[in-house]
DNA sequence: TTGTACGCGTTATCAG
DNA sequence: CTGATAACGCGTACAA
């Protein structure tokens, strides 16, 4: 039950491995009959394209890659979703790598997709207390890539929030409410996000002159509790559900 | 700023081809020299071992693909990342492909994922009024596959849920509690388990005495609303948050 | 210990 | 219009 080639069909039909070929692909400039033949006997004998081997010869795979942190953040299933649906669209299909916040596994996982030779890379590196080496190691590669958040003296494209006005915007709506005792739940340290929208917080206010109280500040939470089914008793199941990055 | 070969490594090095080869592939018999040669070339040139080639050779790629419906479904990204670490375990990484409940679309994943010579295919499928005649031609196929839920009459490794008992436990619970004017959301049509639960409901209800009140019976929920932040005005971003298949 | 030759499945380039 | 042949990059026998 192995996997049926073009030379076997070029065997059975009697023809050339370089004619099934190109009926297969739509070429122009071959008889109706030759046309016939070939795409009954990969009708008959269940011929699928090898994308491998083709790949080998066009240097090109039809894959992307995309590494995110946690695919159970709702943050990044969206996006993951989003960057699927244009991917699919272009013909592409993409490989899901979890990094799950280690600087390691990303490097891991960024070297595997080169290995597999991506035709693009969409990264959601950390940002913060790293090293870029393997992003700068990367831009040296032919394969094209785009990152979520941009690096200091690295010239690439990339996708950015604004976290600090989002962070201004969450104190002022509760600020102009006449709320005065806030609290902040920071995410992990090396969330740039996370740091960003903090000093906003905290700039506006001080800004306003409404001092922060220590107590209400926490440190480092990785995600939200929510009400989202579980797989039961999946090995250690970090929950990670709802925090953006 | 192409991708270098084994063969320009055996160039620069003045060494052959499969002196290289085997140097990478951590083989015995070489002399320290010769190895440091070739570690120090692969260093300097950032040699990174095309997987596409030696998966042609091999006949393996060290990848499978995933189907599901929905990545933004909390059921499925929990999934998800279970699949993913015990590939990732393996060394090997995952395609992810959502079918969004098309059967169109399950199927062109599934011949895509063919074509990308997979070593190995996880199908979450539609199992209610669909056909399955692309299942029983992957099972023609060379492809190993595990399917999320049972096909009948055919003979393949499956996992599986009680969503019946799920369903009379859910009744069961509601019952206890003394309620009798008890609601059901239904999911979609092509959903088994939606199927399933509503049955156990139905006869735990009419098992109890206790009267359905057809008011109460909605169809086709195809999520739950929940407090995930969304990514903003994503296309036409449909929301499927929250329910499992 | 090292070098050569072939196969993997496709595509592309030439001849016929 | 069709057929032979050479890449593509790697592994692996086999030969030197």
């Amino acid at each position: 039950m192995m996997n049926i080639t073009i030379a076997d069909l070029a065997k059975v039909t009697g023809l050339a491995k370089s004619t099934v070929s190109g009926v297969l692909n739509n070429k122009e400039g071959f008889s109706a009959k030759t046309r016939q033949k070939v795409l009954q006997a990969a009708e008959k004998y269940g011929y699928v394209p090898n994308e491998i081997a083709r790949g080998l010869s066009s240097n090109s795979t039809g894959s992307i890659g995309l590494i995110i942190k946690d695919i159970t953040n709702p943050f990044y299933n969206h996006m993951t979703k989003g960057v699927q649906e244009v991917a699919e669209e272009h013909g592409y299909t993409v490989f899901l790598c979890s990094s799950g916040e280690s600087h390691q596994a990303e490097i891991k996982h960024i070297q595997a997709m080169v290995r597999k030779r991506v035709d693009g890379l969409v990264i959601a590196p950390l940002l913060e207390e790293v090293s870029f080496d393997h992003i700068f190691a990367l831009n040296q590669k032919p394969v094209p890539f785009v990152l979520l958040g941009k690096i200091q003296g690295l010239e690439c494209d990339t996708v950015e929030f604004d976290d600090y006005g989002g962070g201004r915007q969450a104190a002022e709506l509760l600020l102009e409410s006449g709320h005065t005792r806030i609290g902040f739940v920071r995410g992990l340290s090396t969330s740039r996000a996370s740091k960003l929208r903090f000093e906003a917080f905290a700039d506006t206010m001080r800004q306003r002159g409404v001092p922060i109280d220590e107590k209400f500040i926490f440190d480092g939470a990785k995600g939200l509790r929510t009400a989202s089914p579980q797989v039961p008793g999946w090995r250690k199941q970090k929950r990670r559900t709802a925090l953006p990055p």
